[in-house]
DNA sequence: CATGAATGAGACTTCATTCAT
DNA sequence: AATGAATGAAGTCTCATTCAT
């Protein structure tokens, strides 16, 4: 990069607008897109209206994604599915019980999924996901599956370790995933909350609900869900 | 039903038959709409299609519902609103400890809801609710809110009698819902379901949920939501 | 039907105008469609204004016919394929030499296709027909196969009867084909005919065309277009 | 070529070549303008497409064609029009009898531009030239009237020396161009041709067209076109 | 000169709702 | 009361053309 760049970069700012909009844009429209799905739904989404929040003409979108299902995998990938391989890593990495580590990835996905609007795109998926069959297969792919197959890999580590009684690991994984899909629901619809209740402080609630997990999945007695 | 009725139906047999289907043609075209409105969604759902099912003309639909959204709630209200007083008055009536009461609360719930059609037109709140404010509200006021005052009396009535301890009542109220309406959104996604993994036994899981949020009520060392 | 409909008609003229319209309308629509579709090629024909040459609107025409591409079929089969089975019958019932049948062909195929708005169709589809695969492969099976079929037998039983020489058939087909083409472009497109250009005899230049086919197909002395 | 080119080939060869490409753009662009509008029509042409394959970007195209259709203007100067003082030139010189010179004119008609691409733009003429009013008549000017001037004189030039009879000159000249005309649509249209049927040879189908019109111009009895 | 990001008019199609019959 | 033909706003996607870099 030569120094002109430098000098041109101080006496005229915006000369590099077009060619810095040009990096920044998919990025742009992504971020554009994650709010007003989150927000609205698939469906209900107007393309013009993404391109219209990322600050661009209803053409442009179309010059990055070619549909608008595009532009929602697009979406799934960046925020979801591209994260796995780190989260695994993470897992494989792990040393401690597995007791631990679940109360661990429950802590860790209300952080960085949970918590975020991220978060709003499974609450869309199960909304929606019949009405768009070929986003729900991708979802299932890139989403669900991935998922399962961390918590599972979870379960198994604590029944092999005898740290877990031997329990159907399918049901335990619905018992993980069940307050974390009500807290996304709780966090995306204004439904569930009514008037002036109080409010759910969700560390506490899916910290409870780990205990009560873990107390299902305990060694000695019977087992649980 | 008046007498003039048996003698049409003895006399004028043809005038009789479409009088009862007059009759009945708003029941055949909430039924039709409850089944849509679960299936695909309020927006998915085509006023036409609805019309189909109930084996009549778009025309006459809109001639018994001003609207689509008139429709809706009166799906809601037929389907959900309108049994709030029956309950109201079960529980009023109710002998026993609170602990039975709320054990038999969710119990029943499953029963008459939850395993029903029903359970979808909560499901279809929670994704769509956004983008249709008016239906939201009516929701709210007509199913939401007395459910949450339902359940509110229950807790409350348990801390009155001195069986749960005098716990944050609204917590209280979110740690039963959360597992009902874990079991409706599995019971109407696809997508929280993969492959073949194993099949939840909803009264199993209820029954589980229940004793453990009734861990937490319980009076002697402290509580939790 | 009462006599209260003359009755009717009588006094309120305009009264079974939606009525009749009703029967009309995919009439007036494959006109209308017929008109612009060879004025103005498939591509370029707005389905809105098919419907609004018919006196409808734009959601009208979808009413009857599910696409663009469908409604141009059913203008082929109205206009087109449709009549194959009555001229199939007529040659076969045809008794005179096949010199004659052939004559009577060209003419026959002047008088109601080539002379008609149907012809310029052909045209369309020799112009778009790349850019509409499922179009082209509809024409082709619908109309261009059956067109053949139909010489390729007119052509064999002259061959049979000894009349004709043995020639290369499909050779002959296109000997017959080449002129009626010429025929309709220069009908259907200013293109051809320049300035003050005198016109062409359609029925004498198809005459003498076939004149000239006949004494290549002739018997005796060499053979074939 | 001025010496300073040579200079700039040695010392400076990278610069060159650059000049060398820019100086061939337009050929390039001709090019590839030519087989797309040939293969898929004038309307169904994208620009970008023009651009791409002749290795450019878009933007360079409208550098130097203003809009579509000019490049296809250009397309058509290019490959046609400015054949026409070559070809009037050699029929100046032409020696021998007219109806040599009119088999030597459809025959090299064949060779020079129905075998070649350019004959698309014919057949791209006749189904689009309603919809481009200014390509059509630009077309006509440069090419049509060109062509039927130079057919016109050579039909006269038959009649004035005695050797045709004093026919319908216009009519004789569309007894000429209809088989060049039926020619290029069979070249160009995958639309007349069926299945397996054999195919024609232009050639040969040429010459006895020819024969057959000379026999419609002859002199002793009486002419048609 | 060359690029390619950006635009926006315009095309097809859907569907809730109206209304003449 | 019942019908179903008709409407038209709205949504997705395309592409010739422009212009900052």
């Amino acid at each position: 990069m030569p120094a002109s760049r430098f000098i041109s970069d101080k006496f005229f700012p915006e000369r590099n607008k077009r060619e810095r909009r040009k990096e920044a844009r998919p990025g742009e429209l992504l971020e554009a897109a994650l709010d007003l799905f989150v927000d609205k739904g698939f469906a209900a989404t107007r393309a013009e209206e993404v391109a219209a929040r990322a600050g661009v003409s209803k053409g442009t979108l179309f010059l990055y994604f070619p549909s608008k299902e595009e532009l929602f995998k697009a979406v799934v990938t960046e925020n979801l599915s591209g994260r796995f391989t780190e989260w695994n890593a993470e897992f494989e990495a792990f040393e401690g019980s597995t007791s631990d580590m679940l109360r661990y990835c429950m802590r860790i996905w209300w952080e960085r999924v949970g918590s975020t609007k991220a978060s709003g795109l499974t609450k869309l998926m199960l909304s929606e996901g019949r009405n768009f069959p070929e986003l729900a297969e991708f979802y299932r792919q890139e989403v669900v599956r991935p998922g399962h197959a961390l918590l599972r890999r979870i379960i198994r580590r604590g029944i092999d370790s005898g740290e877990f009684a031997p329990v159907d690991v399918d049901h335990a994984i619905y018992a993980v995933i069940a307050p974390m899909i009500f807290l996304m629901l709780w966090k995306h619809s204004a439904m569930i909350c009514v008037d002036g209740e109080s409010e759910i402080d969700p560390e506490k609630y899916l910290a409870i609900q780990a205990e009560t997990v873990l107390h299902g999945l305990a060694m000695p007695p019977k087992a649980g869900p």
